[in-house]
DNA sequence: TTGTCATGGCTTACAGCATAACGCTTGACG
DNA sequence: CGTCAAGCGTTATGCTGTAAGCCATGACAA
């Protein structure tokens, strides 16, 4: 029972830190889901009873903030690139991407309420890099007020169909049959084959850019309207 | 005790239906919050014991699938004019009203899997009108894979800011106040500037129509680069 | 060495939860 | 009148979050 190592400073004895706590508590997540997870199930998942947690977190609503923490911190706080329009489009991915690896988890996202520093970070970063691109800061806040969403809400949208996205392209027969499962049974053919248009073909990371090319395709063009030349306009949005 | 109104049919005993008891756990929500609605609470504010809503309901699981059902049902199938791109906008807003109608419930909307009938129902018409105005299917199905997400998401998000949406113009003091208590203490006055444009600024209407129609000028220049006669364009996308 | 102390774990305990199993009453219909 | 199902209640079980307090450990001061 004894661990010695957990280098230097403080704490020698405690074979539990905060951080494998939460960690803890999103990798049960990821493999048993939001609502299997308990204090008792955690605690035992890590060795431990469940009061001990109460060491390292105040309460069950502190780690399931604290989840979401972790799960912004997969999400790097500076821009991979200079061009702002580039840059947009690998946040939205990296927030449908982060969706992805922990379905379980990630309505968390938008469900907790509450200012985090991270998603903060990236909005400076990206208003810097459009501000040096000569967009107003009124619409580049509005920019990405519409790609968060957007990315987070797409991805979520995608959970909830009945294949999982990108694994392979889904047949229609067996996506009709899962359909119709979920449906009532009067539903007109019709109606599945819009189903089909809207939630069946498999392309979605395409659709996915193509959604975000729509929003930055039509600032491009606003921006345009403000000045035909391109580029440097001064304030005046809203 | 003995009712007997409920005309015709079976069941003139009840005083319950299923219909009242998803309506009355929709209202419980609303006022007390999603996380504290019970069978037990629910039966109470409903004059019966807990036991008692297992006769209309299966699951716990099974009435907040019902409440999802209920929410879904406040927004017409049908679209409420012929111009696609003003339904769309209709579109997008009755989606944000919805949310900010039932602020506790409405995480429900996105983290609840299967598709419904409604928003089945919905996309249907819109198709149908886009169809109509020349769009090609493909690209009509990514606009609605767009302003799905955005308008639930957009809504979502905006929940989660200090001040709620549209209740006065919010003090920037105020604001900073509450944003700054929930942020960790160091972070940068241009930290807090940005937090400002992005959540701050209260008109956030008007910043969602904007975004709104981001993506419906994005599909609009986007339908030009098709065709630059407009209108009536093939297939062709993705 | 010998205290003293904070830390991080364990134990016990409790009220509230979803829900299974079963029982009673009521009104409808043969 | 007899039968029945629907709609409610009762009781009971195992799991949940968490309050309160105990105990062993290692760090540090004397």
């Amino acid at each position: 029972m004894t661990t010695q190592v957990d280098g230097g400073k403080k704490a020698v004895r405690g074979s539990l830190s905060r951080e494998q706590v939460l960690r803890g508590a999103l990798d049960y997540v990821d493999e048993h889901g939001l609502d299997q997870l308990s204090m008792h199930k955690l605690g035992a998942s890590l060795g431990v009873k469940a009061m001990s947690l109460y060491k390292h977190v105040t309460d069950k609503d502190d780690l399931l903030d604290g989840i979401v923490g972790l799960m912004w911190a997969e999400i790097p706080a500076e821009p991979p690139t200079d061009d702002w329009r580039e840059a947009i489009r690998r946040l939205a991915a990296s927030l449908r991407d982060l969706v992805h690896r922990h379905p379980d988890a990630a309505p968390l996202l938008i469900s907790r309420q509450g200012l985090r520093e991270r998603p903060l970070l990236i909005c400076h970063g990206l208003m810097r890099l459009m501000r040096d691109g000569g967009v107003p800061e009124k619409c580049a806040a509005a920019l990405l007020r519409t790609v968060f969403p957007f990315g987070l809400g797409y991805a979520l949208a995608e959970l909830s169909l009945p294949a999982s996205p990108d694994q392979g392209p889904c047949d229609e027969i067996g996506f009709i049959r899962r359909a119709t499962d979920l449906l009532p049974a009067e539903v007109s053919n019709d109606l599945i084959r819009t189903a089909l248009l809207v939630c069946g073909d498999c392309e979605m990371t395409a659709q996915f850019h193509f959604g975000v090319d729509l929003m930055i395709g039509g600032l491009n063009s606003y921006l345009e309207s403000l000045s035909p030349g391109m580029a440097e306009v001064p304030e005046g949005a809203s």
